[in-house]
DNA sequence: TGGCATAATACGTTATCCATAATTATGAAT
DNA sequence: ATTCATAATTATGGATAACGTATTATGCCA
């Protein structure tokens, strides 16, 4: 039998110090806004600051974090502008993916991403928000891999962990999750009869649609 | 009087000594490919690890090295396949740009535009491939400032700046300086018309036509 | 010559210290 | 008592030294 499959190489430290507080960003245990305690985390992970910092500068570099300088480490807190911002970006990227792929989509592809659908779909009908993202999610990446633009997809999953930030459950407004599966499957659709522009913009539009929806959650806040 | 206008809060080391090595980078001091000697600088720079360990971390977040687990920082190479994947994606961000400033540009900013241009038309006209390589690079950088979108302007310079480990003379092609100039030439006059359709599309052509000098002047080197 | 053990190199990490800037607490003067 | 200046505290940014270990290179032996 072979040696247990301990990885090849090993992570470095710092990496996987960064995945630890991505999780604890993501979860809003720690808050956007809030600080960052150096100290309380090297005692409480048991290392040395070292790789911490190197964490959080990795982190800076994603922009879950952003570093004042003499004054320490934040939560980075996305403003309406930022969002504003990127949605239109992701819209872009996200659109050309599946312009891409409406265009050469294989019959295995497209068989593929029938499959993530139905699980969308059961999902849906069931109600479930946080499937419904998981899923929503993997969708997405099918989509990006399809695409086999890797630079492309660096970028729109660097976007992503950035949205995550904020968006939470924007899903979990009323008919949101419904509309979405609409949008999902137009796209489908379109990618289907190969029709690239339709995709493209669909996409596109399902972008800003989730930004709209989100708008909509914090207005019904007040 | 004020007191020496210092600069408020001097830049932290690691960022020195990762613009020292951007420059290195991009003079090709450092080729692509080129094993980085961790001892060496901290001997020539005359700091200790710790900054520039840093420093080459800000640097791979920017793709512009790239960490090796245990085996060290070599200058990113980039693959004609990479290559293929940045230019489409640079162009739909500064495609989008040159469609948004289309929209919404005010007489005084196509004055502003206009005067930038005229630069570009100066060293064109002298043949003068490196002042117009920076008049191109300004051209573009008002682009993004009059677009306004600071997600999409951040990821375009990080783009240009991994381009750069590349690029370098493809404007000294023949004919190329010259074909390039037309491009922005009808792309202004796209603007000035507020035609945002057709400016979008040519910047975005404008974009593609760069990545096929490059890879002309690869052909030619054979 | 080929495989394996050993040595050299350099990366990843820890621990500690110092300087400086930011924050808070303290105390004096009006 | 309130305000302002100063001192004490705290935390970050940076430097240094040292250690463990993985990778690479060297060289011995079969």
């Amino acid at each position: 039998m072979t040696p247990t499959p301990t990885r090849i190489t090993q992570p470095a430290l710092y990496l996987e110090v960064a995945e630890r507080l991505r999780e604890r960003i993501f979860s809003h245990e720690l808050q956007p806004g809030a600080w960052i305690d150096e100290q309380k985390l090297v005692e409480e992970y048991g290392i040395s600051r070292t790789p911490l910092r190197e964490a959080l500068k990795h982190l800076a570099a994603e922009g879950l974090v952003t570093l004042k300088p003499r004054r320490g480490c934040y939560v980075t807190q996305l403003s309406e502008r930022d969002l504003d911002e990127i949605f239109p970006v992701m819209g872009l990227l996200e659109g050309r993916c599946a312009f891409e792929v409406a265009q050469k989509a294989t019959p295995a592809d497209l068989k593929r991403l029938e499959k993530l659908h139905e699980a969308l779909e059961r999902h849906a009908a069931a109600g479930d928000a946080n499937r419904f993202f998981e899923a929503n999610q993997d969708f997405h990446k099918a989509l990006h891999e399809l695409a086999g633009n890797r630079w492309a997809t660096q970028m729109i999953e660097d976007l992503r962990k950035v949205l995550k930030l904020t968006r939470r459950d924007s899903l979990r407004l009323d008919g949101r999750l419904k509309q979405s599966l609409k949008e999902h499957r137009s796209i489908l659709a379109a990618i289907r009869q190969h029709d690239a522009a339709s995709a493209g913009a669909l996409m596109q539009a399902h972008m800003l649609a989730g930004r709209a929806a989100l708008a909509e959650m914090y207005a019904g806040k007040k």
